[in-house]
RNA sequence: GCCCCCGUAGCCCAAUCGGCAGAGGCAGGCCCCUUAAAAGGGUCCGAGUGUCGGUUCGAUCCCGACCGGGGGCACCA
């Protein structure tokens, strides 16, 4: 019978129509604006003046089309209790959501759906804003945009024409205009950097298009042809980040090859440094940081040159204190040198194994690097392969004790590392060591093996003192590593034969794409085929409108076709007529567009305020949102979560832009994110069938601990949340069986904010009694009377349990550990239902802050009780409730008693009672008593407020 | 192969200075409500912390080794 359910319960029901009349209600009070301190949006700014300031933010999200789940609410729901928080506890706080709308899967959507990436992209983002507004969340709406938005790509251009413009000088160690660069080029002072001036001639006796040539070469944008990852199956290049270890592309798995190409690229590799040592001062997850830190790839050594014939080859290493252990040397079969250094014939009595069977080293260098280049990236790198290699015929001179080394070319050194060539050290180095065994080479060990060492084994990479390391001038015997290190680099560098350096495994990143939907570069190329800034007065450069915005792909095995980018094809766009200054002349458009990484890059900066046409962001707002809170503090948003996906691509990519932007004084922050938090996954059980096929999770029914659908048993795995497991949860079903702060709660429930989690549909109904409880503790279900009385005064036991729950919740919304306030409420509301009943009054002191405790978590369920309670209006701004300590302190308090660390007994004390009153009232219990009967208490360790602890002899 | 994280009740998980292993949820038992069932309310049950060893008066917590799970890196000289 209907008539059974209290017509005031808190159900389902009764939660939807209270949560979309909040929802209403807040978007016409406009509940959520954050007032700025200046400018467009500073409206209302008085009243939160003397607050400090919270940067609350999500890594925003991509509407690709697949429709949400469970799994990506949680880090939103996070920021968004902790923007609750913090708001009602006194911050002005800025928690905006826009939307990362450019790139690939857009696009591919797009073309899937037959359907320009525009119109998709534009629905995608409707339906999520939707979602998100479903689930409560407290954004300011008035912050919200698209990269897409011409308005917004317009400062992704500008930021370009920035990296464009700006060159580093390695001497100051930060980025400066290329217009200082000119100006101290033509007064002499300086001399154009290392390779960047191919002409041969200095700088003043080059011609216009010549100095242009040398100052491109020093931009921080510059164009440059070199082999580059080419993706035939997706049609364009991509940057290192985006190529899996296997050689494939992260988004779609297609195969990628090597291929040399002229393509934009970002100087990353000069912030190198910085972007490694300011990891120390990030509140970031050592796991994040440990990954950015492999990716930058920073280790110290030396360079070395060999003498060869007429030829000198340089190689990199660390370990140049095992110079005279070197017996050989490797070039990577890419490496430059080796056509030159190829003996034209063997030398008499070449070792067969050496020469991989071939007539001429000429011949043998050949078949290699044929092998070589068809090997894919997936065999190249499988450890347990074994090492291959030829001789090209000749020595190189050890320059330490003249000692002759043959050169082989092998696969096992890289072309992209170091100076792709390696002095062979196996004695110390394990791949040397392979390669020396299976070649016959020598092994001089020249650090000292540990006693029993077995030289069969294989290197000794272990610490010890040099041994077998001297000759006329220089002995490192009995030098310890670095001593040693330190004495034969300074002598390599008085000999001219080498030098301390430092390299890196970071790459330049790759910033074109041959893609239709992205950002067009805001360059053109003029007569001399020379890329020129397009004027910043003429920006946004629009993404023009085409029928055919299909990327042209090929077979994903195609490794020798070429790129084509869609905007190519634009014939009307691709030639433009511009006036830059000395008259209109017809400029060809740059065709490439940007990855989608590009947007991403600044969004944080946008949100301070999206509506500004004037400039990147207002400086008296970057200091106020992200400036530096202190001396050595690198500013940033205060809290920024996402997922761990991004921890070298996203991340690493607006570090690196906004270090470009702080060197050029556009920002006062040195780091773009202060903090860091990484959400955890959620997965999902999923059920396979005999056959191994999934079926819906939805249907299997368990019984005594064994699964099973449709009658037949079922094995269990856990995976993933999707559709191809079968187990697809999402938000709008849970939302639409319980509400949305059952699902709120529900999801915060089950852990710490970072950590992973299962989903269980079956566990949700605990949050729901939950908030049916609370519901019920502040109105009456039969009456619909509010039970919350001024007449009733809280007992002290419940004013100790209130004051514990507020400790307790502050705890853990302060600490994102959403679980523990959860469970801090809970217990509270369990006290009051015992204490109260059902239906007797609830003290009005502790019925409303209980509610203003929940009000983070399920903020249209307490914005109803509030105004329930008699309040106007939302409680979203209404103080956070604050613990008085003394109500914290209990008078007596229960110690536990150990004999030998084992608990015996409790005793009550007074909370204050010193070591020896809780030695007194120990020994006063009688089964301490008996314990301690007859025995000798060789040591009492008190711990007042703790325990006692009786050690018998 | 190297590095990082995690193993606590039938299940998911707490225990933030080394101090009585339990906050919370699910499942289960019992009671109330109900004609009955479901929903709801109340209440109870439950592990000695993956294994072995060490440090300590005392170890889930610190150290070492191993087992199991997850993640990252991987011929980077």
């Amino acid at each position: 019978m209907p008539g059974d359910v209290p017509p005031h319960r808190y159900t389902p029901a009764l939660a939807q129509q209270i949560e979309l009349a909040w929802q209403d209600r807040w978007a016409a009070e406009g509940t959520f604006h954050t007032p700025n301190p200046t400018g467009r949006l500073s409206a209302g700014f008085e009243k939160v003046a003397d607050r400090p300031k919270t940067f609350v933010m999500d890594m925003f999200p991509y509407p690709s089309g697949a429709g949400l789940h469970v799994g990506h609410p949680l880090g939103y729901l996070g920021t968004d209790v902790t923007s609750r928080f913090r708001r009602m506890d006194g911050d002005n706080v800025l928690h905006p959501m826009g939307y990362d709308a450019f790139g690939l899967p857009a696009e591919q959507y797009a073309v899937q759906t037959g359907q320009h990436p525009r119109i998709t992209t534009e629905a995608n983002i409707a339906a999520i804003r939707a979602q998100l507004r479903r689930l409560g969340v407290d954004h300011d709406e008035r912050r919200s945009f698209a990269t897409i938005d011409p308005g917004y790509y317009k400062w992704t251009q500008w930021i370009f024409l920035q990296i464009f413009g700006a060159w580093f000088d390695e001497d100051a160690g930060k980025a400066r205009p290329i217009e200082e660069l000119v100006a101290e080029l033509d007064a002499g002072t300086r001399e154009p950097g290392e390779g960047t001036n191919p002409f041969g001639r200095p700088w003043a006796g080059l011609d216009d298009v010549e100095k242009r040539t040398v100052v491109d070469a020093h931009r921080l944008a510059y164009l440059h042809e070199a082999p580059v990852n080419w993706c035939p199956g997706l049609g364009t290049v991509l940057s290192n980040e985006e190529v899996t270890p296997d050689g494939r592309s992260e988004r779609g798995n297609f195969p990628v090859f090597r291929r040399p190409l002229k393509q934009w690229m970002m100087r990353i590799t000069a912030y190198a440094d910085r972007l490694l040592e300011d990891l120390d001062r990030l509140d970031w997850s050592d796991s994040v940081k440990l990954m950015q830190r492999n990716w930058i790839g920073r280790s110290t050594g030396a360079k070395i040159r060999f003498a060869c014939g007429p030829e000198s080859i340089e190689v990199f290493t660390t370990r140049p204190d095992t110079l005279f252990g070197a017996t050989y040397m490797v070039l990577a079969p890419e490496h430059p040198l080796v056509g030159t250094l190829t003996a034209p014939a063997w030398p008499d009595g070449a070792d067969p194994r050496w020469t991989g069977g071939a007539a001429t080293p000429a011949e043998a260098v050949r078949e290699y690097q044929r092998q070589a280049s068809r090997r894919s990236e997936l065999d190249r790198q499988d450890t347990g392969r074994e090492k291959t290699g030829v001789w090209l015929g000749v020595t190189a001179t050890n320059p330490v004790n003249g000692r002759e080394l043959p050169v082989f070319i092998a696969d096992y050194v890289l072309t992209g590392y170091g100076t792709g060539a390696i002095m062979a050290v196996p004695g110390e180095d394990t791949r040397d060591w392979e390669f020396a065994k299976k070649f016959g080479l020598d092994i001089v060990p020249t650090v000292e093996r540990p006693e029993g060492f077995d030289e069969d084994s294989g290197a000794y990479t272990g610490p010890g003192r040099m041994i077998n390391s001297s000759n006329d001038e220089i002995s490192l015997d009995g030098l310890d590593k670095a001593a040693a290190i330190a004495r034969v680099t300074e002598w390599l560098v008085a000999k001219g034969s080498g030098e301390a350096t430092t390299t890196y495994k970071l790459r330049d990143w790759l910033f074109s794409r041959q893609r239709y939907w992205g950002e067009p570069f805001p360059i053109v190329y003029d007569e001399d085929d020379l890329p020129v800034a397009v004027p910043t007065s003429m920006l946004p450069v629009l993404l023009p409108e085409v029928d055919d915005y299909s990327p042209k792909t090929f077979a994903d095995d195609d490794a020798d076709s070429a790129p084509e980018p869609p905007l190519s094809r634009v014939g009307d766009w691709t030639t433009v007529e511009l006036d830059l200054g000395d008259g209109p002349k017809k400029y060809r458009r740059e065709t490439n567009t940007m990855p989608n990484w590009a947007g991403s890059c600044w969004y944080y900066l946008r949100y301070l305020d999206p509506g500004d046409d004037e400039q990147l962001v207002d400086p008296e707002l970057e200091r106020y949102w992200l400036g530096p809170r202190g001396e050595g503090d690198v500013g940033g948003v205060d809290l920024y979560v996402g997922g761990m996906e991004h921890a070298v691509l996203h991340l690493l990519y607006a570090r690196f832009w906004h270090k470009v932007l702080h060197d050029l004084g556009h920002v006062s922050s040195e780091e773009p994110f202060r903090r860091l938090v990484n959400q955890g996954y959620i997965s999902a059980y999923a059920y396979t069938d005999e056959r191994g096929f999934y079926v819906p999770a939805a249907d299997v029914v368990e019984k005594d601990g064994r699964f099973f659908y449709e009658g037949k048993p079922v094995n269990r795995e856990y995976g993933k949340i999707g559709k191809s497991l079968k187990n697809m949860v999402t938000p709008d079903e849970m939302i639409g069986a319980y509400g949305a702060d059952t699902f709120r709660v529900y999801e915060m429930s089950t852990g710490p904010l970072e950590q992973s989690r299962p989903w269980e549909t079956k566990a949700v109904v605990g949050s729901q009694r939950l908030l049916q409880r609370i519901w019920r503790v502040v109105v009456d279900e039969v009456s619909g009377a509010v039970r919350a009385s001024d007449d009733v005064e809280p007992s002290e036991e419940t004013l100790r349990a209130l004051h514990r729950a507020i400790d307790g919740v502050r705890d853990g919304y302060g600490t994102l550990r959403f679980n523990i306030a959860i469970a801090r409420i809970t217990e509270l509301t369990n006290h009051l239902t015992q204490a109260y009943g059902a239906t007797s009054p609830v003290p009005r002191s502790v019925a409303e802050p209980l509610v203003l405790m929940v009000a983070p978590l399920a903020p249209h369920m307490a914005d109803e009780l509030w105004t329930r309670l008699g309040h106007d209006g939302s409680s979203a701004w209404h103080p956070f409730p604050v613990a008085d300590p003394k109500w914290l302190v209990e008078d007596t308090v229960q110690v536990a008693v150990q004999v030998n660390g084992k608990v015996r007994s409790q005793v009550s004390v007074p909370a204050d009672a010193d070591a020896a009153a809780l030695e007194a009232a120990a020994r006063a219990d009688e089964k301490i008593a008996a314990y301690l009967d007859g025995a000798t208490v060789r040591r009492v360790v008190a711990v007042p407020g703790r325990l006692v602890n009786f050690v018998l002899g």
